[in-house]
DNA sequence: ACGGTATCGTTGCAAATGCAATGACGTCAA
DNA sequence: TTGACGTCATTGCATTTGCAACGATACCGT
């Protein structure tokens, strides 16, 4: 059998990656607005939907452990980024939705994060676009 | 511009397969040697080679941490899967190599690591050359 | 209505992490 | 040879992380 090879092995080149590419982009947002991964993770989801979001849709969807979509909830209303408060219908819920301050500082990041994505696939020219497939294919997708 | 959606997000896709594959992998060796990640990567990479290993040689081509290299090697010694010794040549080095109890598990782990890649890519059917393919040039190869 | 069970978000805590500082060693030019 | 500078691995420290435990709330069968 031929010899193992770590840098041809697919989950180490995925993980990789990512964590390059994840760097570099983290890099661009914290030194623009000073926020973190996980909190960037947070803001982008609630700028998808008008209506709020429970903790627990975000972790859910988003492959974030509940302390840390929590946590990265709790300095974001610090920093006065989004507004918490408890579902009345479910108590147990708690809503979190973007202030103003939030949608303009997303507002701001969302260009830059097009930008980003573009310029990376553009490194795979005419490939990007099956390259995306597979990934969608990978993750389970539709 | 149509809307931002973080689940299409290139960077936040690779983030999520990356983690959910690595997370996927590990707990198989964890469970089984009961090796952390940053160990199984020290591991591979010596598996790789027959000569001795400096910590610098293995952070630079594997994307941790040099602390996150010298700990795992310190466990890895303790657990008495390798052995470190002071490169004579220049004493500033550390040489890290298996030990035969390292190699051993080594054999074991790698027949493990080539069956969980290729189911992964079962996935992926006929498109899985050319997702590897797509992936090294991301990575910058060759 | 009541008890048992399940779900939600937060928190405590131990472990892992990243980064800077440190100390040991090498290199090179004068 | 010396001294300034560069490189190596480890360590200290503050922060982050994952996991379990917890309190609060909701749900469900009886």
């Amino acid at each position: 059998m031929s010899k193992f090879v770590l840098d041809e092995f697919l989950p180490y080149q995925l993980s990789v990656l990512a964590a390059q590419i994840s760097r570099e982009f983290s890099a661009l947002y914290k030194s623009r607005f000073g926020i973190t991964r996980p909190e960037w993770r947070v803001l982008a989801h609630l700028s998808q939907t008008e209506s709020p979001v429970s903790v627990r849709e975000i972790f859910d969807r988003v492959d974030m452990d509940k302390s840390k979509v929590s946590r990265a909830a709790s300095r974001l209303e610090s920093s006065g980024h989004i507004l918490k408060s408890v579902n009345p219908t479910d108590r147990r819920l708690v809503e979190l939705r973007l202030t103003d301050k939030g949608r303009a500082m997303v507002a701001e990041l969302e260009p830059l994060a097009r930008q980003f994505e573009t310029e990376v696939l553009k490194r795979l020219g005419r490939e990007a676009g099956r390259f995306r497939a597979n990934l969608n294919a990978l993750l389970g997708k539709k």
